[in-house]
RNA sequence: GCGCCCGUGGCUCAGUGGAUAGAGCACUGGCCUCCGGAGCCAGGGGUCGCAGGUUCGAAUCCUGCCGGGCGCGCCA
């Protein structure tokens, strides 16, 4: 219908423009929107507010002069000037009833475009450390990760999604020694264990897992460990200093296969468990990329290889500088250190030259708020590479501060004192989980409270909006047990004059325009804006008018309505990977 | 200090340069002998941080200031 009062504009446009009273034609610069107050008609033009000045005519002069050369179009009822010169055009009833039609029709397929009509798409989202489970903290990209990709295919994008695992680099000794400290507790031996350390339950675990595999294999003393260690502290250096210390000593007692087997099953574990919370929670991967495989087949050293030989290198104090400052970055920055050590940024510069040259038209990362330093560097590193940075898209998603009451719950891994991502679904459920961390713009701040969200779990909006779909399903039931038909096929649709049926009628016909932007914006909080406004008008139309009346056209016309208003609440929740269930 | 993000009812937040700025929570008062009361209706509560500017029109765009968050490693 939009579409359709562009193409009227337009050919208005063009006819004024042929009496040269006004520049050429340009349906990009037609807008057309549905109206939030009913008095302005359905949908609203300001055409002449724009062009007005161009034109040097006054807007409401020109507004009369577009509608007069409007072609005859029969779903118009009037088009009128209001205000400073808007156009407002009212359709006729039968006209707007026919989006009740239209959305049965199509089915799941309502609001979606043709998949594969728009570009490929890469997302890579969570991608966090395996030195620990997911937490709190992780959810929120998850939950905007897989909304996001659902919506892009529903948008018409082929879209594959991916986890970046960060398998390499200090981290992974500090997880490996963590692991072997508190298997030489199991062993019997008194250890102080390092403050730097994981210190997490989850490194218990896996302590054991190895005990019980291999007995006191790898036992030693820790009086003899530790000799010659600095103090343990006072501050984070020297509480690193004490970690590095016991690093290198573990390193002399146990050979380098015992190392990088402690390193490897520590790390499968633990991104077995990530695995299994983010299937759990409704986040799903088509590509599990190691950051260890970049370093091992040589990726890493091509790339870097290919920004010297075009000269965006060069060497001092001994390790290997890229001249990022030269492509908008605020300074150069290391890729090889002194030690001749790859820096993280030199695999995440061949990691996403790889994924460029994999042939998707834009890349999608998500990340914390805390890497927005980060993207500079990134992004002048393709531009080196001649790719174009504009490929890269980084969303830069604020952190869900956590409190239990008005406690402020500390996230860090290391501490151990976290909440993790599966307890706060056992604690809120999986629905209500999702729908809270997406209801938001992602560049906002959350404050997740915990006791409010157990507590106050019947209040989450998600239930409402599920209410609203299962009170349908059950009228359907109903229906049918008291031999009501429930008509399969369009039916009169004229019955349908009630204030709340139109205006039901008109949040309906905007669901595809929610879709669109919340994939073109990257923002599916409007998706859950979208819903709570639906389900609100159903639930006034609900109390406003009896769907099983005694006439028959206005009961069939009523229940078509309302399998339209399930049919558009589903495919909304489906975006979100949220249950639309049929009893509550 | 520099950079990025954010300031909208008491609280948590929506708001695509457009017409009288909207929800939820909280508060006050109502509503089925009837399709699910996890619901509905009504009411009070706002100088959209402040000051300029652009525009026919600014919560929205630009500049400055104030307040808050985050980031500024040969860490990952």
């Amino acid at each position: 219908m939009k579409a359709t009062l562009v193409a009227n504009l337009t050919q208005a446009w063009q006819t004024l423009h042929q009496q040269g009273l006004l520049p050429d034609a340009n349906p990009d610069r037609i807008e057309v929107v549905s109206t939030k107050n009913p008095r302005h008609g359905d949908y609203a033009c300001n055409l002449a507010l724009v062009l007005a000045r161009e034109a040097k005519l006054d807007a409401r002069e020109l507004a009369e002069q577009i509608i007069q050369n409007l072609p005859e179009n029969p779903d118009l009822l009037k088009a009128d000037v209001a205000g400073p010169g808007f156009i407002n055009f009212q359709l006729r009833p039968e006209a707007k009833a026919e989006i009740v039609d239209h959305i049965l029709n199509q089915g799941a397929n309502y609001g979606t475009r043709p998949p594969g009509s728009e570009q490929r798409v890469l997302i890579e989202y969570v991608s966090a450390n395996p030195t620990g489970p997911l937490h709190v903290g992780h959810g929120r990209g998850a939950a905007l990760g897989s909304c996001l990709a659902r919506t892009l295919h529903a948008a018409g994008h082929t879209v594959e999604c991916e986890y970046f695992i960060n398998d390499a680099g200090r981290q992974m000794d500090i997880l490996a020694v963590s692991v072997w400290l508190r298997y030489l507790e199991l062993c019997g031996e008194p250890v102080a264990f390092p403050e730097a350390g994981y210190q997490g339950d989850y490194i218990l675990d896996i302590a054991a897992d190895r005990h019980r595999a291999h007995g006191n294999e790898w036992h030693a003393s820790f009086e003899n460990v530790q000799a010659g260690a600095p103090d343990d502290g006072p501050d984070e250096d020297g509480h690193n200093t004490y970690l590095d210390f016991l690093i290198l000593r573990a390193r002399d007692f146990l050979d380098d296969s015992t190392w990088a087997e402690l390193v490897a099953t520590a790390t499968d574990i633990l991104l077995e468990r990530i695995r299994r919370d983010l299937d759990n929670f409704g986040a799903s991967f088509d590509h599990w990329q190691s950051e260890r495989e970049l370093l091992d087949d040589g990726r890493v050293e091509k790339t870097i290889a290919q920004l010297r030989e075009a000269g965006h290198l060069y060497e001092l104090e001994g390790a290997l500088w890229f001249r990022s400052s030269e492509f908008g970055d605020e300074k150069d920055r290391v890729v090889q250190r002194s030690n001749g050590q790859w820096t993280y940024f030199a695999t995440d510069i061949a990691y996403h030259a790889d994924k460029m040259a994999r042939g998707y038209g834009t890349a999608i990362n998500i990340w914390g708020a805390d890497h927005h330093g980060y993207t500079g560097r990134v992004r002048a590193a393709l531009q080196a590479l001649g790719i174009d940075p504009k490929r890269l898209e980084i969303l830069l998603v604020q952190f869900a501060n956590l409190y239990r009451g008005k406690q402020k719950i500390s996230m860090s891994t290391r501490s151990g004192e976290f909440v993790t991502l599966q307890s706060l679904q056992r604690e809120v459920g999986r629905d209500a989980a999702r729908f809270f961390y997406v209801m938001r713009k992602s560049d906002q701040h959350l404050d997740f409270d915990l006791q409010l969200a157990a507590e106050q779990s019947v209040d989450n909006p998600v239930y409402y909006v599920q209410y609203a779909h299962a009170r349908i399903c059950s009228i359907l039931e109903r229906a049918e047990d008291e031999d009501i038909s429930v008509p399969e096929n369009p039916c009169d649709l004229s019955p349908l004059t009630e204030e709340s049926e139109r205006a039901l009628q008109k949040q309906l016909s905007r669901y595809p325009d929610a879709v669109l932007r919340s994939a073109q914006e990257r923002e599916p909080h409007h998706l859950t804006v979208y819903l709570r406004k639906l389900a609100q008008e159903f639930h006034a139309y609900y109390n406003a008018v009896a769907v099983l009346v005694d006439e028959f056209a206005v009961c069939q016309a009523r229940l078509r309505l309302i399998m339209a208003v399930r049919q558009t609440l589903g495919n909304g929740l489906n975006l979100l990977n949220i249950d639309a269930p049929e009893s509550m």
